[in-house]
DNA sequence: CGGTAAGCTGACGACATGACAGGAACAGTT
DNA sequence: AACTGTTCCTGTCATGTCGTCAGCTTACCG
């Protein structure tokens, strides 16, 4: 259902729209703009697109097929010893690597997510899922060691840090108002990381 | 710079602007609409406010000072023993509850940070400032007592805790995906909050 | 080279924005 | 009750965006 110039333009709106997303306030996105600094006009936008919003779920649905990358952050980890150090270490930087990437797209995404829209809901879901998940089974283990609370849901501990990576991603600059320094926030998060997940400080 | 009649209607509006953020998206909340469920007109929006954003801010700023009910969950708590695991028990309940009661206007405040919008950035930190500072100062406190790894920064770890509550309260559906029920959020939290200060498991 | 389908745009009605001036409601005085 | 000055509200207008056509242009293929 698409030719070839019909592609180029397609995706032409669709990086210019994300310029857009980065450069101004989501709220004042406007079609005649995205449609202006691509070279053609509205018309051709709603040719493609339902909308703004209809757009902005196509460039979040490229995102999340491209945070496969955040998969292999925890698959097949360990979580003991030093391999557990680096293992909590490697999942942080990969998390705020990424955000920092996406982070115009994120910011709406989780927005139309907090407001209840399914569609983005559902692509959240999808991005977080396999880290969520894999870290979910890496407490399962501990608890079955002994080692972090029974009476605790795996699910939500590592719902829980996930939502912290994801918050501390994207609201980085307000850190330093109390006092935290950009290179403060690795180790903290680092610790947090492996101190819930394994119930001990990362060895060195 | 306020008469009695004036007053009335620019709180009605401020009223309805508040409904309206909580039952439609952002991007779609328009001053014709405040204006129309306030039964007056446009014009008069424009009298008391500069735009949606404007308005926004000032409903942000009441919002912010009433978070002063924030600074009682910190302020003056033992986290030592079964005290320390009812102060961080009543920290998560106390950050969910408020959060629960303001998420339209945090969310909105949560975005524009984000964009990196100072006025907002600036109301979001004196929000918070009151519990990461507090936090904060409970884990120095127990990092002198060799509880907690002394390389880390106070002011991270609190931050990222923090983050972590706004987040997770900002984002409570998404966990029923990753088959974490409402009730395990809390306890999850708490353990993670007293965890991460005390460097303990919290006493039952 | 001509025909066909795909792709683009000018133009339009509907509606939101933001500004103003004039009219309505009010409070206090006589 | 009538008068008067102030405060407050709204009708209206110019401007600009939205979303939709019909119709024109471009690219491709026989």
């Amino acid at each position: 259902m698409a030719g070839r110039r019909g592609q180029a333009t397609r995706q032409k709106l669709l990086d210019c729209l994300s310029d857009m997303l980065s450069s101004s306030p989501y709220r004042d996105v406007r079609v005649i703009d995205v449609a202006r600094k691509a070279g053609t006009s509205p018309a051709t936008f709603y040719q493609y697109f339902p909308d703004v919003e209809g757009a902005v779920l196509e460039l979040a649905e490229r995102m999340v097929k491209d945070g496969g990358r955040l998969t292999d952050l925890v698959s097949g980890r360990s979580w003991t010893g030093k391999a557990g150090a680096r293992a909590a270490e490697e999942l942080v930087d990969g998390f705020l690597a990424f955000w920092r990437e996406n982070d115009a797209i994120l910011r709406v995404v989780d927005l139309a997510a907090a407001e209840g829209d399914k569609r983005f809901t559902k692509l959240r879901t999808k991005l977080l899922t396999p880290v969520t998940g894999t870290l979910a089974d890496a407490v399962r283990e501990q608890q079955a060691k002994g080692r972090v609370d029974q009476g605790v849901s795996p699910a939500a501990v590592a719902g829980s840090l996930v939502t912290m990576l994801t918050g501390v991603a994207g609201h980085q600059k307000g850190f330093s108002a109390w006092g935290a320094k950009q290179a403060d926030i690795k180790p903290a998060l680092t610790l947090l990381v492996h101190l819930t997940v394994t119930g001990r400080k990362p060895a060195r």
